[in-house]
DNA sequence: ATCCATAAAATCTTATCGATATTATTATCA
DNA sequence: TGATAATAATATCGATAAGATTTTATGGAT
C-alpha cells in the first residue's frame, strides 16, 4: 500500500467547479439573481457542460442555485420569507448542537479556537472593524456546528448558515453593528465548557432568534425585499 | 396562456429516474448495500448514463445513496449512530413543526386527513395489521411536516424521515408492535387544532425522542449493526 | 518443483467530451 | 391577433480518455 492516501483528494472537474462556484457564491462575486447559461458558466471554468451541470445540481441541492429548465442556472436571492424559515430552523438546531456539545468531551482544539474566536472578535469590535467581526461571528457559528458530534447536524447547520451569508453579510455592512449581544457567543461557549446543556441550548436558541428580529427590521428600514 | 400550466409536469429522464430510484430504495426493492455501476442501472431504467447519474446525485444530496469514485452507486446502510443522528435532529424539527402549526391556521383539508389517519390507525391496531399501522404512522409524521407552513422546515424533515424509513420498516416488522405511544398522534394532533403551541411541540419531541429509544432496544435485540 | 513478490497486461468503470434531438421562447408574418 | 418560423438552451446520447483494480506472467528463493 502507498504510503500517503489517507486523504483521496482527487480533485476531479467536478468538485473543482463545485468548490469554486460555491465560493464565488459565498463571497458575493456571483450575486444573487445573477443567472447564466451553463454553457457560459463551462466556457468560464474552462470545462466542458457536464463536469459544470453536475456540481449546479449539487448547488441546487444545497438551496444557492436554482437550474430553472431552459433558462439557466441562477443565484438564489434570500427574501424575508426564507431568512424567516431559515433562522427558525437555525434556532433549533444551533440549540440542540449547543446542548449535544456541552454533553460531551469537546476536543480540545476545538474549545481553544472558539476561544480564540472570541477574544479577536473583542478586539475588532473595540477597533470598529464590523466587517471583520462579522467574519469572526460566523465562524463562530460554524465552529460552534463542529463541536456537536452529529455529523448531519453539522452538516445541515454549516448547510443553513450558507444560505443566508450573504444576506447577513449585506445587511449587516448596512447596518454597521452587530446583530445582536456579542456577549451571547461568550455565554454559548462556557456553558459548553460547563456542561451546562439547558442554559446553553438556550442562550444559542434565542441568539438566533434575536438576530432574526435584527434582520426583519434592517430588512424592513432598508427596504430591500430581497438580499 | 395555456388553460392549464399551473403543474409543471415536465416529466423528464432525469426525473423519472430520480423518482424510480428513490421509490426502489425507500420500499426496499433496492436494499441497503445494494451496489450497481452505473451503466447497469441506466440499462434496467432503459436510458443513457448521463440522466441516471444526475438523478444519483440528487439521491446523494438526500443521504439515500453513496456514489463511491469508482465502484458504482450503493444504497446507504444506516447504523445505529445514524438513527441517532436523524431522530435527534427530527425531535427538534418535528417539534417546532408542531409548534408552527399550532401557532397558525392550518388549511382545512389537511386538518380532516389527519383525522382520518389517526382513525385509520386506531383501526388497523385493532386489527392487529402493524404493516398497516407503520404506515400511517410514518403517513402521519409526514403530514404533520406539511401543516408547518415553513417550506424549508417541512422538506427536511421528509428528507429525514425517508432516510430511515427502511429501518423504521424493518424493525418494526420485526417488532411486530407500534413503535410508541399512537396516544401521542392524536395529543399532537388536539394541540395543532387547539393552538397549543408548547404541548404539541413537546410531545412531538418527547415521542419522537421515545422512538429513538425503542429503536435502540430493537437493533440491540436484533443483533443487527446496521438496517 | 513450488511458492511468493513484483511487474506487466488486461479489464472494468467512471469522468468528461462533443454532438444531436427536443422543446420552450421569441420573432415574424399574414 | 393568431399561426408559423426561427432561435436558443437544455436534455440526452454515444464515444473516448483516464485511472484503478484485478489478473496474469515472470523471476528468484527455498
Amino acid at each position: 500500500m502507498p504510503p500517503a492516501m489517507l486523504a483521496k483528494a482527487k480533485s476531479t472537474r467536478v468538485d473543482n467547479a463545485y468548490e469554486r462556484l460555491k465560493a464565488e457564491i459565498l463571497n458575493g462575486e456571483l450575486p444573487p439573481g445573477f443567472q447564466a447559461p451553463e454553457p457560459d458558466i463551462a466556457a468560464r471554468l474552462g470545462m466542458s457542460r457536464t463536469p459544470v451541470r453536475e456540481a449546479l445540481i449539487r448547488l441546487e441541492a444545497e438551496g444557492l442555485v436554482d437550474l430553472i429548465p431552459r433558462r439557466g442556472a441562477k443565484v438564489l436571492a434570500i427574501s424575508q420569507k426564507d431568512i424567516c424559515e431559515i433562522f427558525e430552523i437555525l434556532a433549533e438546531l444551533e440549540g440542540l448542537a449547543v446542548r449535544k456539545a456541552a454533553g460531551r468531551e469537546v476536543p480540545c482544539v476545538l474549545m481553544q479556537e472558539l476561544e480564540s474566536l472570541l477574544s479577536q472578535a473583542d478586539s475588532a469590535l473595540l477597533e470598529n472593524d464590523i466587517e471583520h467581526w462579522a467574519e469572526l461571528d460566523d465562524h463562530f457559528h460554524r465552529l460552534i456546528a463542529q463541536t456537536c458530534g452529529n455529523t448531519r447536524l453539522e452538516a445541515e447547520v454549516i448547510s443553513l448558515l450558507n444560505q443566508v451569508h450573504r444576506a447577513n453579510r449585506v445587511l449587516l455592512r448596512l447596518n454597521r453593528a452587530p446583530a445582536s449581544r456579542a456577549d451571547d457567543h461568550r455565554k454559548i461557549f462556557e456553558a459548553i465548557r460547563a456542561g451546562r446543556e439547558d442554559i446553553g441550548s438556550e442562550v444559542a436558541r434565542s441568539h438566533r432568534l434575536a438576530g432574526l428580529e435584527t434582520m426583519k427590521r434592517l430588512l424592513q428600514s432598508s427596504g430591500l425585499s430581497q438580499v
